[in-house]
DNA sequence: TAATTCGGTTGATATCGGTCAATGCCTTCT
DNA sequence: AGAAGGCATTGACCGATATCAACCGAATTA
Protein backbone atom coordinates (compact mmCIF):
# COMPACT_ATOMS: atom_id res chain seq x y z
CA UNK A 1 0.00 0.00 0.00
CA UNK A 2 1.85 3.22 -1.41
CA UNK A 3 1.22 6.71 0.31
CA UNK A 4 -1.12 7.76 -2.83
CA UNK A 5 -2.83 4.49 -1.88
CA UNK A 6 -3.62 5.59 1.57
CA UNK A 7 -4.64 9.31 0.24
CA UNK A 8 -7.43 7.65 -1.53
CA UNK A 9 -8.73 5.32 1.04
CA UNK A 10 -8.78 8.23 3.14
CA UNK A 11 -11.17 9.62 0.76
CA UNK A 12 -13.36 7.29 1.10
CA UNK A 13 -16.98 6.69 2.55
CA UNK A 14 -15.38 3.53 3.87
CA UNK A 15 -12.90 5.24 5.77
CA UNK A 16 -14.76 8.38 7.18
CA UNK A 17 -17.93 6.34 8.65
CA UNK A 18 -15.49 3.77 10.45
CA UNK A 19 -13.62 5.91 11.82
CA UNK A 20 -9.17 5.99 11.34
CA UNK A 21 -8.15 3.39 13.92
CA UNK A 22 -10.87 0.78 12.74
CA UNK A 23 -10.69 1.67 9.10
CA UNK A 24 -6.90 1.48 9.55
CA UNK A 25 -6.70 -2.07 11.03
CA UNK A 26 -9.10 -2.89 8.34
CA UNK A 27 -6.84 -2.49 5.68
CA UNK A 28 -3.79 -3.02 7.06
CA UNK A 29 -0.98 -5.36 5.43
CA UNK A 30 -4.07 -5.98 2.78
CA UNK A 31 -3.29 -6.28 -0.80
CA UNK A 32 -3.12 -3.47 -3.39
CA UNK A 33 -3.51 -4.73 -6.69
CA UNK A 34 -3.50 -3.00 -10.26
CA UNK A 35 -5.06 -4.13 -12.81
CA UNK A 36 -5.82 -3.57 -16.69
CA UNK A 37 -9.30 -2.98 -18.38
CA UNK A 38 -11.47 -5.96 -18.89
CA UNK A 39 -10.26 -7.72 -16.39
CA UNK A 40 -11.99 -10.80 -14.88
CA UNK A 41 -11.44 -10.12 -10.85
CA UNK A 42 -13.89 -13.03 -10.21
CA UNK A 43 -15.85 -15.45 -12.17
CA UNK A 44 -19.62 -16.87 -11.38
CA UNK A 45 -19.86 -19.47 -8.50
CA UNK A 46 -16.48 -18.76 -6.85
CA UNK A 47 -16.22 -18.61 -2.99
CA UNK A 48 -15.31 -15.03 -1.82
CA UNK A 49 -11.91 -14.94 -0.87
CA UNK A 50 -11.47 -10.84 -0.76
CA UNK A 51 -13.86 -8.21 0.03
CA UNK A 52 -12.79 -5.83 -3.05
CA UNK A 53 -12.79 -1.79 -2.24
CA UNK A 54 -11.97 0.43 -5.31
CA UNK A 55 -9.56 3.08 -5.03
CA UNK A 56 -9.75 4.28 -8.58
CA UNK A 57 -11.68 3.04 -11.31
CA UNK A 58 -14.83 1.19 -12.19
CA UNK A 59 -16.17 -2.66 -12.41
CA UNK A 60 -19.08 -4.25 -13.46
CA UNK A 61 -20.77 -7.01 -12.31
CA UNK A 62 -21.46 -9.34 -15.14
CA UNK A 63 -23.44 -11.69 -15.42
CA UNK A 64 -22.98 -14.81 -18.03
CA UNK A 65 -25.06 -17.44 -19.75
CA UNK A 66 -24.28 -20.92 -20.67
CA UNK A 67 -24.13 -20.67 -23.95
CA UNK A 68 -21.60 -17.29 -23.60
CA UNK A 69 -23.82 -14.59 -23.42
CA UNK A 70 -23.31 -12.10 -20.84
CA UNK A 71 -24.76 -8.64 -19.27
CA UNK A 72 -23.72 -6.30 -17.12
CA UNK A 73 -26.15 -6.27 -13.76
CA UNK A 74 -24.48 -3.05 -11.98
CA UNK A 75 -21.42 -1.01 -11.75
CA UNK A 76 -18.77 0.17 -9.19
CA UNK A 77 -16.96 3.38 -8.99
CA UNK A 78 -14.51 5.00 -6.75
CA UNK A 79 -14.38 4.37 -3.15
CA UNK A 80 -17.05 1.47 -3.38
CA UNK A 81 -16.88 -2.31 -1.85
CA UNK A 82 -18.14 -4.89 -3.89
CA UNK A 83 -19.11 -7.86 -3.65
CA UNK A 84 -20.03 -8.14 0.02
CA UNK A 85 -23.07 -10.09 -0.36
CA UNK A 86 -21.32 -13.47 -1.48
CA UNK A 87 -18.68 -12.27 1.67
CA UNK A 88 -21.16 -11.88 4.19
CA UNK A 89 -23.21 -14.65 3.44
CA UNK A 90 -20.15 -17.07 2.14
CA UNK A 91 -22.32 -18.07 -0.97
CA UNK A 92 -20.25 -18.50 -4.21
CA UNK A 93 -20.71 -15.62 -6.52
CA UNK A 94 -23.63 -15.44 -7.55
CA UNK A 95 -21.96 -13.00 -10.83
CA UNK A 96 -18.73 -12.50 -12.17
CA UNK A 97 -17.02 -8.88 -11.65
CA UNK A 98 -14.95 -7.35 -14.57
CA UNK A 99 -13.00 -4.22 -14.96
CA UNK A 100 -14.15 -1.54 -17.44
CA UNK A 101 -11.55 0.87 -16.71
CA UNK A 102 -7.60 0.68 -15.56
CA UNK A 103 -8.47 -0.13 -11.58
CA UNK A 104 -6.45 -0.13 -8.28
CA UNK A 105 -8.68 -2.06 -5.93
CA UNK A 106 -7.95 -2.80 -2.25
CA UNK A 107 -7.89 -6.32 -1.37
CA UNK A 108 -9.54 -7.34 1.85
CA UNK A 109 -9.46 -11.00 3.31
CA UNK A 110 -13.01 -11.98 3.72
CA UNK A 111 -12.19 -13.85 7.16
CA UNK A 112 -10.88 -10.62 8.34
CA UNK A 113 -13.70 -8.33 6.93
CA UNK A 114 -16.38 -11.03 8.63
CA UNK A 115 -14.93 -10.93 11.71
CA UNK A 116 -14.84 -6.96 11.32
CA UNK A 117 -18.23 -7.43 10.73
CA UNK A 118 -19.11 -8.78 14.44
CA UNK A 119 -16.73 -7.21 16.67
CA UNK A 120 -17.35 -3.55 14.97
CA UNK A 121 -20.60 -2.05 15.15
CA UNK A 122 -19.58 0.91 12.82
CA UNK A 123 -18.85 -1.76 10.33
CA UNK A 124 -22.08 -3.39 10.79
CA UNK A 125 -24.19 0.00 10.11
CA UNK A 126 -21.92 0.82 7.36
CA UNK A 127 -22.70 -2.26 5.50
CA UNK A 128 -26.71 -1.78 6.33
CA UNK A 129 -25.98 1.81 4.78
CA UNK A 130 -24.10 0.66 1.57
CA UNK A 131 -26.31 -2.36 1.07
CA UNK A 132 -28.95 -0.31 1.12
CA UNK A 133 -27.54 1.63 -1.44
CA UNK A 134 -26.74 -0.71 -3.65
CA UNK A 135 -30.33 -2.40 -3.07
CA UNK A 136 -31.86 0.96 -4.52
CA UNK A 137 -29.38 0.80 -6.98
CA UNK A 138 -30.74 -2.75 -8.57
CA UNK A 139 -34.13 -1.54 -8.19
CA UNK A 140 -33.70 1.02 -9.81
CA UNK A 141 -31.98 -0.76 -12.53
CA UNK A 142 -35.00 -2.89 -12.26
CA UNK A 143 -37.63 -0.64 -13.12
CA UNK A 144 -35.68 1.20 -15.65
CA UNK A 145 -34.98 -2.26 -17.73
CA UNK A 146 -39.25 -3.06 -17.23
CA UNK A 147 -40.45 0.46 -17.76
CA UNK A 148 -38.47 2.05 -19.89
CA UNK A 149 -37.81 2.02 -23.66
CA UNK A 150 -33.75 1.47 -24.78
CA UNK A 151 -34.27 5.04 -26.10
CA UNK A 152 -35.47 6.37 -22.62
CA UNK A 153 -32.67 4.14 -21.14
CA UNK A 154 -30.63 6.14 -22.93
CA UNK A 155 -32.17 9.15 -22.08
CA UNK A 156 -31.96 8.42 -18.30
CA UNK A 157 -28.28 7.54 -18.75
CA UNK A 158 -26.96 10.97 -20.31
CA UNK A 159 -29.31 12.87 -17.75
CA UNK A 160 -27.50 11.05 -14.83
CA UNK A 161 -23.98 11.58 -16.31
CA UNK A 162 -24.51 15.13 -17.20
CA UNK A 163 -23.38 17.69 -14.72
CA UNK A 164 -25.73 19.89 -15.59
CA UNK A 165 -29.42 19.72 -13.99
CA UNK A 166 -31.52 21.86 -16.39
CA UNK A 167 -29.92 23.82 -19.82
CA UNK A 168 -26.88 23.32 -22.10
CA UNK A 169 -24.32 20.51 -21.09
CA UNK A 170 -20.97 19.05 -22.41
CA UNK A 171 -19.37 16.06 -20.82
CA UNK A 172 -17.28 12.53 -22.08
CA UNK A 173 -18.28 9.24 -22.06
CA UNK A 174 -15.87 6.94 -19.85
CA UNK A 175 -16.90 3.84 -21.44
CA UNK A 176 -16.95 2.28 -24.60
CA UNK A 177 -20.10 1.53 -26.33
CA UNK A 178 -20.60 -1.73 -25.72
CA UNK A 179 -20.05 -1.38 -22.37
CA UNK A 180 -22.79 1.15 -22.56
CA UNK A 181 -25.33 -1.14 -24.32
CA UNK A 182 -24.39 -3.84 -21.87
CA UNK A 183 -25.16 -1.47 -18.88
CA UNK A 184 -28.08 -0.53 -20.54
CA UNK A 185 -29.53 -3.85 -21.56
CA UNK A 186 -29.74 -3.45 -25.31
CA UNK A 187 -27.35 -3.94 -28.22
CA UNK A 188 -24.23 -1.71 -29.38
CA UNK A 189 -26.53 -1.95 -32.38
CA UNK A 190 -29.47 -0.29 -30.96
CA UNK A 191 -27.31 1.52 -28.39
CA UNK A 192 -26.23 3.36 -31.71
CA UNK A 193 -28.99 4.02 -33.07
CA UNK A 194 -30.71 5.62 -29.93
CA UNK A 195 -28.00 8.04 -30.15
CA UNK A 196 -29.27 8.42 -33.65
CA UNK A 197 -32.86 9.52 -32.35
CA UNK A 198 -31.79 11.22 -29.89
CA UNK A 199 -30.24 13.89 -32.32
CA UNK A 200 -34.13 15.18 -32.97
CA UNK A 201 -34.09 15.43 -28.95
CA UNK A 202 -30.27 17.83 -29.03
CA UNK A 203 -28.11 15.55 -28.09
CA UNK A 204 -25.13 15.37 -30.69
CA UNK A 205 -22.16 12.52 -30.09
CA UNK A 206 -19.15 12.31 -31.38
CA UNK A 207 -16.61 9.53 -30.24
CA UNK A 208 -16.54 10.07 -26.23
CA UNK A 209 -17.99 13.32 -26.53
CA UNK A 210 -21.90 14.60 -26.03
CA UNK A 211 -23.24 17.87 -26.07
CA UNK A 212 -26.56 18.50 -25.03
CA UNK A 213 -28.53 21.57 -26.23
CA UNK A 214 -30.84 20.93 -23.26
CA UNK A 215 -31.15 18.63 -20.40
CA UNK A 216 -34.29 19.41 -19.42
CA UNK A 217 -35.54 18.35 -22.43
CA UNK A 218 -34.33 15.08 -21.92
CA UNK A 219 -35.56 14.64 -19.07
CA UNK A 220 -38.88 15.18 -20.03
CA UNK A 221 -38.49 12.37 -22.89
CA UNK A 222 -37.32 9.87 -20.03
CA UNK A 223 -40.79 10.01 -17.92
CA UNK A 224 -39.31 9.65 -14.71
CA UNK A 225 -41.24 8.39 -12.10
CA UNK A 226 -43.39 10.79 -9.81
CA UNK A 227 -41.40 12.63 -7.38
CA UNK A 228 -42.29 12.42 -3.69
CA UNK A 229 -45.77 13.98 -4.01
CA UNK A 230 -47.05 13.62 -0.73
CA UNK A 231 -45.87 13.67 2.42
CA UNK A 232 -46.90 12.12 5.66
CA UNK A 233 -45.73 13.74 9.25
CA UNK A 234 -44.29 10.75 11.28
CA UNK A 235 -47.92 10.16 13.85
CA UNK A 236 -46.42 7.45 16.49
CA UNK A 237 -42.57 8.42 17.45
CA UNK A 238 -42.85 5.42 19.52
CA UNK A 239 -38.69 5.00 20.32
CA UNK A 240 -37.17 1.78 21.14
CA UNK A 241 -36.58 1.63 24.83
CA UNK A 242 -33.32 0.52 26.01
CA UNK A 243 -33.38 -2.12 28.91
CA UNK A 244 -30.54 -3.60 31.04
CA UNK A 245 -31.09 -7.15 30.56
CA UNK A 246 -30.66 -6.91 26.48
CA UNK A 247 -27.60 -7.87 26.54
CA UNK A 248 -27.93 -11.48 27.20
CA UNK A 249 -30.02 -12.34 24.64
CA UNK A 250 -30.53 -16.01 24.17
CA UNK A 251 -30.70 -17.22 20.26
CA UNK A 252 -33.95 -19.46 19.28
CA UNK B 1 -50.98 -8.41 18.78
CA UNK B 2 -53.16 -11.25 19.44
CA UNK B 3 -51.52 -14.54 20.71
CA UNK B 4 -51.44 -16.01 17.07
CA UNK B 5 -49.56 -13.13 15.72
CA UNK B 6 -47.04 -13.46 18.73
CA UNK B 7 -46.68 -17.13 17.62
CA UNK B 8 -46.02 -16.40 14.07
CA UNK B 9 -43.71 -13.63 15.02
CA UNK B 10 -41.51 -16.18 17.31
CA UNK B 11 -41.45 -18.48 14.46
CA UNK B 12 -39.36 -15.81 12.20
CA UNK B 13 -35.66 -15.32 11.57
CA UNK B 14 -35.83 -11.53 13.05
CA UNK B 15 -37.58 -12.94 15.90
CA UNK B 16 -34.53 -16.11 16.10
CA UNK B 17 -31.49 -13.94 15.44
CA UNK B 18 -32.71 -10.73 17.53
CA UNK B 19 -33.44 -13.36 20.95
CA UNK B 20 -36.29 -13.06 22.96
CA UNK B 21 -35.71 -9.89 25.03
CA UNK B 22 -34.38 -7.52 22.19
CA UNK B 23 -37.31 -8.71 19.45
CA UNK B 24 -39.72 -8.28 22.03
CA UNK B 25 -38.84 -4.80 22.41
CA UNK B 26 -39.09 -4.27 19.03
CA UNK B 27 -42.56 -5.27 18.19
CA UNK B 28 -44.05 -4.12 21.72
CA UNK B 29 -46.80 -2.37 20.88
CA UNK B 30 -46.36 -2.40 17.45
CA UNK B 31 -49.78 -2.24 15.29
CA UNK B 32 -50.61 -5.38 13.30
CA UNK B 33 -53.08 -5.15 10.90
CA UNK B 34 -55.28 -7.31 8.03
CA UNK B 35 -54.92 -6.32 4.48
CA UNK B 36 -57.12 -7.79 1.76
CA UNK B 37 -55.54 -8.91 -1.35
CA UNK B 38 -54.24 -6.67 -4.01
CA UNK B 39 -54.21 -3.13 -1.02
CA UNK B 40 -51.64 -0.45 -1.79
CA UNK B 41 -49.47 -0.64 1.76
CA UNK B 42 -47.34 2.16 0.66
CA UNK B 43 -46.83 4.67 -2.54
CA UNK B 44 -43.95 5.59 -4.61
CA UNK B 45 -42.24 8.98 -3.15
CA UNK B 46 -43.66 8.89 0.35
CA UNK B 47 -41.22 8.41 2.91
CA UNK B 48 -40.90 5.69 5.54
CA UNK B 49 -43.38 5.78 8.47
CA UNK B 50 -42.92 1.65 9.75
CA UNK B 51 -41.32 -1.39 8.59
CA UNK B 52 -43.30 -3.56 7.74
CA UNK B 53 -42.65 -7.31 8.97
CA UNK B 54 -45.25 -9.95 6.94
CA UNK B 55 -46.80 -12.15 9.74
CA UNK B 56 -48.67 -13.60 7.20
CA UNK B 57 -48.83 -13.31 2.85
CA UNK B 58 -47.19 -11.99 0.05
CA UNK B 59 -46.18 -8.55 -0.85
CA UNK B 60 -44.74 -7.44 -4.13
CA UNK B 61 -42.66 -4.16 -4.44
CA UNK B 62 -44.19 -2.48 -7.46
CA UNK B 63 -42.76 0.47 -9.63
CA UNK B 64 -44.90 2.75 -11.74
CA UNK B 65 -44.47 5.08 -14.43
CA UNK B 66 -46.20 8.29 -15.29
CA UNK B 67 -48.05 6.86 -18.16
CA UNK B 68 -49.60 4.17 -15.75
CA UNK B 69 -47.93 1.08 -16.68
CA UNK B 70 -46.56 -0.76 -13.55
CA UNK B 71 -44.48 -3.84 -13.19
CA UNK B 72 -43.34 -6.16 -9.98
CA UNK B 73 -39.68 -5.53 -9.29
CA UNK B 74 -39.78 -8.34 -6.19
CA UNK B 75 -42.01 -10.22 -3.50
CA UNK B 76 -41.56 -11.31 -0.05
CA UNK B 77 -43.38 -13.51 1.96
CA UNK B 78 -44.10 -14.93 5.40
CA UNK B 79 -41.59 -13.70 7.98
CA UNK B 80 -39.88 -11.08 5.71
CA UNK B 81 -39.12 -7.41 6.40
CA UNK B 82 -39.67 -4.63 4.29
CA UNK B 83 -38.70 -1.91 2.81
CA UNK B 84 -36.25 -1.35 4.42
CA UNK B 85 -33.94 0.37 2.75
CA UNK B 86 -35.67 3.97 2.20
CA UNK B 87 -36.21 3.27 5.93
CA UNK B 88 -32.90 2.78 6.75
CA UNK B 89 -31.54 5.74 3.93
CA UNK B 90 -34.79 7.85 5.72
CA UNK B 91 -35.54 8.66 1.55
CA UNK B 92 -38.28 8.15 -0.32
CA UNK B 93 -39.75 4.40 -1.41
CA UNK B 94 -38.43 4.21 -5.04
CA UNK B 95 -41.47 1.28 -5.17
CA UNK B 96 -44.84 1.03 -4.00
CA UNK B 97 -45.72 -1.89 -1.87
CA UNK B 98 -48.79 -3.94 -2.81
CA UNK B 99 -50.44 -7.14 -1.14
CA UNK B 100 -50.79 -9.72 -3.81
CA UNK B 101 -52.65 -12.25 -1.12
CA UNK B 102 -54.71 -11.22 1.82
CA UNK B 103 -52.06 -10.26 4.41
CA UNK B 104 -51.34 -9.87 8.28
CA UNK B 105 -48.44 -7.63 9.02
CA UNK B 106 -46.37 -6.00 11.50
CA UNK B 107 -45.58 -2.22 11.63
CA UNK B 108 -42.88 -1.13 13.17
CA UNK B 109 -42.28 2.61 13.61
CA UNK B 110 -39.44 3.89 11.68
CA UNK B 111 -37.89 5.71 14.37
CA UNK B 112 -37.70 2.60 16.52
CA UNK B 113 -36.21 0.93 14.63
CA UNK B 114 -33.71 3.16 13.48
CA UNK B 115 -32.88 3.88 16.91
CA UNK B 116 -32.74 -0.12 17.57
CA UNK B 117 -30.32 -0.31 14.75
CA UNK B 118 -27.96 2.12 16.15
CA UNK B 119 -27.93 0.60 19.83
CA UNK B 120 -28.31 -3.46 19.16
CA UNK B 121 -25.26 -5.03 17.14
CA UNK B 122 -27.60 -8.12 16.76
CA UNK B 123 -29.93 -6.06 14.86
CA UNK B 124 -27.86 -4.27 12.64
CA UNK B 125 -26.16 -7.88 11.67
CA UNK B 126 -29.45 -9.30 10.89
CA UNK B 127 -30.23 -6.09 8.76
CA UNK B 128 -26.65 -6.92 7.07
CA UNK B 129 -27.79 -10.35 6.51
CA UNK B 130 -30.94 -9.93 5.09
CA UNK B 131 -30.10 -6.65 2.87
CA UNK B 132 -27.38 -9.58 1.24
CA UNK B 133 -30.00 -12.11 0.97
CA UNK B 134 -32.04 -9.33 -0.55
CA UNK B 135 -29.62 -7.90 -2.97
CA UNK B 136 -28.78 -11.28 -4.42
CA UNK B 137 -32.66 -11.74 -4.91
CA UNK B 138 -32.74 -8.28 -7.25
CA UNK B 139 -29.18 -9.54 -8.98
CA UNK B 140 -30.93 -12.95 -9.74
CA UNK B 141 -34.21 -11.37 -11.20
CA UNK B 142 -32.04 -8.76 -13.29
CA UNK B 143 -30.31 -11.79 -14.50
CA UNK B 144 -33.34 -13.79 -15.03
CA UNK B 145 -35.00 -10.36 -17.23
CA UNK B 146 -31.76 -9.59 -19.03
CA UNK B 147 -30.40 -13.17 -20.35
CA UNK B 148 -33.54 -15.36 -20.86
CA UNK B 149 -36.47 -15.22 -22.64
CA UNK B 150 -39.91 -15.11 -21.30
CA UNK B 151 -40.04 -18.80 -21.75
CA UNK B 152 -36.88 -19.76 -19.68
CA UNK B 153 -38.25 -17.23 -17.37
CA UNK B 154 -41.44 -18.85 -16.55
CA UNK B 155 -39.45 -22.83 -16.50
CA UNK B 156 -37.41 -21.31 -14.27
CA UNK B 157 -40.42 -20.12 -11.89
CA UNK B 158 -41.54 -23.20 -11.94
CA UNK B 159 -38.94 -25.21 -11.35
CA UNK B 160 -38.16 -22.92 -7.70
CA UNK B 161 -41.59 -23.50 -6.62
CA UNK B 162 -41.54 -27.19 -7.82
CA UNK B 163 -41.20 -29.03 -4.18
CA UNK B 164 -39.42 -32.09 -6.05
CA UNK B 165 -35.90 -31.02 -7.92
CA UNK B 166 -36.26 -34.58 -10.02
CA UNK B 167 -38.33 -36.54 -11.64
CA UNK B 168 -42.17 -35.63 -11.65
CA UNK B 169 -43.61 -33.08 -9.40
CA UNK B 170 -47.27 -31.11 -8.50
CA UNK B 171 -48.32 -28.65 -7.09
CA UNK B 172 -50.51 -25.28 -7.04
CA UNK B 173 -49.93 -21.66 -7.96
CA UNK B 174 -50.50 -19.12 -5.53
CA UNK B 175 -50.61 -16.19 -6.70
CA UNK B 176 -52.42 -15.23 -10.45
CA UNK B 177 -52.00 -15.16 -14.02
CA UNK B 178 -51.90 -11.54 -14.10
CA UNK B 179 -49.31 -11.05 -11.31
CA UNK B 180 -47.10 -13.97 -11.98
CA UNK B 181 -46.84 -12.73 -15.49
CA UNK B 182 -45.70 -8.99 -13.91
CA UNK B 183 -42.97 -10.72 -11.56
CA UNK B 184 -41.80 -12.78 -14.14
CA UNK B 185 -41.80 -9.34 -16.38
CA UNK B 186 -44.15 -10.02 -19.54
CA UNK B 187 -47.95 -9.86 -20.05
CA UNK B 188 -50.85 -11.81 -19.65
CA UNK B 189 -50.85 -13.08 -22.98
CA UNK B 190 -47.71 -14.24 -22.90
CA UNK B 191 -47.27 -16.30 -20.02
CA UNK B 192 -50.19 -18.32 -21.16
CA UNK B 193 -48.59 -18.88 -24.37
CA UNK B 194 -45.76 -19.61 -22.60
CA UNK B 195 -47.33 -21.87 -20.66
CA UNK B 196 -48.78 -23.53 -23.35
CA UNK B 197 -45.06 -24.03 -24.95
CA UNK B 198 -44.90 -25.68 -21.87
CA UNK B 199 -46.57 -28.83 -22.99
CA UNK B 200 -44.32 -29.93 -25.21
CA UNK B 201 -42.36 -30.31 -22.03
CA UNK B 202 -44.24 -32.10 -20.08
CA UNK B 203 -45.85 -29.29 -18.27
CA UNK B 204 -49.85 -29.59 -17.85
CA UNK B 205 -51.56 -26.54 -15.92
CA UNK B 206 -54.99 -26.31 -14.78
CA UNK B 207 -56.12 -23.11 -13.04
CA UNK B 208 -53.74 -23.34 -9.93
CA UNK B 209 -52.76 -26.78 -10.65
CA UNK B 210 -49.25 -27.61 -11.95
CA UNK B 211 -47.81 -30.94 -12.86
CA UNK B 212 -44.74 -31.23 -14.22
CA UNK B 213 -43.68 -34.73 -15.63
CA UNK B 214 -40.04 -34.49 -15.34
CA UNK B 215 -38.10 -31.22 -13.56
CA UNK B 216 -34.68 -32.02 -14.73
CA UNK B 217 -36.04 -31.59 -18.25
CA UNK B 218 -37.51 -28.45 -17.43
CA UNK B 219 -34.32 -27.42 -15.93
CA UNK B 220 -32.58 -28.16 -19.15
CA UNK B 221 -34.41 -25.68 -21.08
CA UNK B 222 -33.92 -22.94 -18.43
CA UNK B 223 -30.29 -23.29 -19.31
CA UNK B 224 -29.13 -22.50 -15.64
CA UNK B 225 -25.91 -20.42 -15.01
CA UNK B 226 -22.77 -22.50 -14.10
CA UNK B 227 -23.24 -24.19 -10.60
CA UNK B 228 -19.92 -23.43 -9.17
CA UNK B 229 -17.22 -25.54 -11.25
CA UNK B 230 -13.98 -24.18 -9.08
CA UNK B 231 -13.53 -23.62 -5.60
CA UNK B 232 -10.57 -21.82 -4.31
CA UNK B 233 -9.28 -22.73 -1.06
CA UNK B 234 -8.59 -19.78 0.92
CA UNK B 235 -5.28 -18.50 1.24
CA UNK B 236 -5.08 -15.73 3.22
CA UNK B 237 -6.33 -16.08 6.45
CA UNK B 238 -5.53 -12.82 8.42
CA UNK B 239 -8.09 -12.04 10.84
CA UNK B 240 -9.08 -8.45 11.84
CA UNK B 241 -7.23 -7.74 15.12
CA UNK B 242 -9.15 -6.07 18.15
CA UNK B 243 -7.12 -3.53 20.04
CA UNK B 244 -8.46 -1.53 22.66
CA UNK B 245 -8.47 1.99 21.17
CA UNK B 246 -10.77 0.86 19.07
CA UNK B 247 -13.85 1.59 21.40
CA UNK B 248 -13.81 5.24 21.00
CA UNK B 249 -13.25 6.07 17.12
CA UNK B 250 -13.55 8.98 15.53
CA UNK B 251 -16.32 9.74 12.76
CA UNK B 252 -15.35 11.89 9.97
C1' DT C 1 1.74 4.22 -48.13
C1' DA C 2 -0.89 0.14 -48.03
C1' DA C 3 -2.77 -3.28 -45.17
C1' DT C 4 -4.92 -4.62 -41.07
C1' DT C 5 -7.54 -4.34 -37.18
C1' DC C 6 -10.93 -2.68 -34.18
C1' DG C 7 -14.76 -0.06 -32.69
C1' DG C 8 -18.63 2.03 -34.30
C1' DT C 9 -22.41 2.75 -37.56
C1' DT C 10 -25.90 1.49 -40.89
C1' DG C 11 -29.16 -1.49 -43.34
C1' DA C 12 -32.04 -5.66 -43.93
C1' DT C 13 -34.45 -9.01 -41.77
C1' DA C 14 -36.25 -11.98 -38.04
C1' DT C 15 -38.14 -12.67 -33.61
C1' DC C 16 -39.87 -11.86 -29.28
C1' DG C 17 -43.22 -10.06 -26.84
C1' DG C 18 -46.86 -6.31 -26.33
C1' DT C 19 -51.49 -4.62 -27.47
C1' DC C 20 -56.11 -5.08 -28.81
C1' DA C 21 -60.16 -7.59 -29.55
C1' DA C 22 -62.95 -11.65 -29.35
C1' DT C 23 -64.05 -15.73 -27.10
C1' DG C 24 -64.48 -19.04 -23.48
C1' DC C 25 -64.89 -20.54 -18.83
C1' DC C 26 -65.88 -20.27 -14.14
C1' DT C 27 -68.01 -18.01 -10.35
C1' DT C 28 -71.46 -15.30 -8.33
C1' DC C 29 -75.65 -12.92 -8.04
C1' DT C 30 -80.48 -12.44 -9.00
C1' DA D 1 -81.53 -21.53 -14.54
C1' DG D 2 -80.18 -17.29 -16.62
C1' DA D 3 -77.46 -13.16 -16.44
C1' DA D 4 -73.34 -10.78 -15.44
C1' DG D 5 -68.67 -10.05 -14.21
C1' DG D 6 -64.00 -11.40 -13.84
C1' DC D 7 -60.13 -13.94 -15.26
C1' DA D 8 -57.76 -16.79 -18.63
C1' DT D 9 -57.02 -18.02 -23.28
C1' DT D 10 -56.56 -17.43 -28.22
C1' DG D 11 -55.79 -14.99 -32.55
C1' DA D 12 -54.34 -11.04 -35.39
C1' DC D 13 -51.35 -7.54 -35.65
C1' DC D 14 -47.57 -4.51 -34.70
C1' DG D 15 -43.60 -2.43 -32.67
C1' DA D 16 -39.23 -2.75 -30.32
C1' DT D 17 -35.09 -4.84 -30.34
C1' DA D 18 -31.85 -8.61 -31.61
C1' DT D 19 -29.15 -10.56 -35.14
C1' DC D 20 -26.45 -10.78 -39.19
C1' DA D 21 -23.83 -8.62 -42.54
C1' DA D 22 -21.72 -4.91 -44.77
C1' DC D 23 -19.44 -0.71 -44.40
C1' DC D 24 -16.76 3.21 -42.47
C1' DG D 25 -13.05 5.67 -40.22
C1' DA D 26 -9.38 5.99 -37.06
C1' DA D 27 -5.48 3.98 -35.16
C1' DT D 28 -1.78 0.52 -35.74
C1' DT D 29 1.37 -2.12 -38.15
C1' DA D 30 3.97 -3.93 -41.99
Amino acid sequence: MRPSDLQLFQKTEIFARLGEATAERLARNCQVKDYPKNTMLTEQGETAEYVHLILNGRVALTAECLDGSSTIVTSFGDGEIFVTAAAILQQPYLVAAKTISPCRILLIPVTRFRQALQTEAALALLMVDRLAHHWRLLVGHLRELKLHTALERLASYLVTRSPAARGAAHFRLTEDRRTIAAELGMSAECLSRSFQQLRACGVRVSGSRVHILDVAQLKKLYRPVVPAPRHMANPADETFERSPESVHQQTH
